[in-house]
DNA sequence: AAATTACTAGTAATGATTATCAATAACTAT
DNA sequence: ATAGTTATTGATAATCATTACTAGTAATTT
């Protein structure tokens, strides 16, 4: 996992600003395991700086996920969840409960068939079901 | 594919009923090989019943996934989508023109890793890239 | 240290989806 | 067939996650 240091590192790059904000969510983001909200994210960061506003949330998870320095997808509810390992893995969805659980295993899919289609950047595997603790 | 009396079968069970705008809009859905929105759902439905509201189109898109009958999944810009067919299969997505291709396999995931977190539903496999039409 | 401009905070706007409710019509039982 | 039950519809309002906007701020460059 990335400390600050490197973090700063990576994140900077020509014409783009290191503000405190962003190394912030980021930073929240490889801290934790669970697959947040902005909503959720906005309240966890806010407890280290205060002053920060929803759409900076929005506007710098829109960036981090366009670097590549994480994954979002939509949980059942269809509302947006954030991961902060960007690595390719399966999110199992419990549709009752919402949690999300990641599955470090890459299905192996035949790339050939997709060569003819175009390129692809990034994938998305989800299962949606009950976990045990629900299906008592 | 199911003709209207074998969805007239299929989809009438205890408690529900058979109204003509649920059968145009699963009929509509398994005429097209696209993947169209409930905006254009309600387009193309009206058509054939011109006193259709949108209303009507959500509750019966919500009702026929819980079902089974048909898939539904976010495009590119998080607007859901619709399949009318429900057989597991990836979903190739242009990040451009968001046209959507269907790729009929299955990849292959370790069934027994599942186990332990739970009951699986439904799988969702989304390849995200650029489609060779806009990668001129 | 000054200049440039990406970024932020605060707020308003957007728009897909859901909720509400009286009227209707699909089904059931007589 | 007919009447009764209630799932469903049409129309509209409400919701709420997300995006747009703007003046002020601060990160980076020169």
């Amino acid at each position: 996992m990335l400390n600050t240091v490197q973090i700063k590192e990576k994140i900077n790059q020509a014409g783009e600003r290191l503000t405190p904000q962003r190394i912030e969510i980021l930073k929240y983001l490889r801290s934790v395991t669970c697959h947040p909200t902005a909503e959720i994210i906005y309240t966890e960061v806010k407890k280290n700086i205060p002053t920060i506003s929803l759409g900076t949330i929005y506007r710098n998870l829109i960036y981090l996920v366009t670097k590549g320095y994480i994954i979002q997808f939509q949980n059942n509810d269809n509302i947006t969840c954030y991961d902060g390992n960007p690595k390719d893995h399966i999110h199992f969805i419990c549709q009752k409960c919402n949690k999300v659980h990641d599955i470090f295993e890459t299905p192996t899919i035949d790339k050939a068939k997709f060569d003819k289609l175009g390129i692809i950047n990034k994938v998305e595997y989800k299962v949606f079901g009950v976990c045990t603790e629900c299906n008592q």
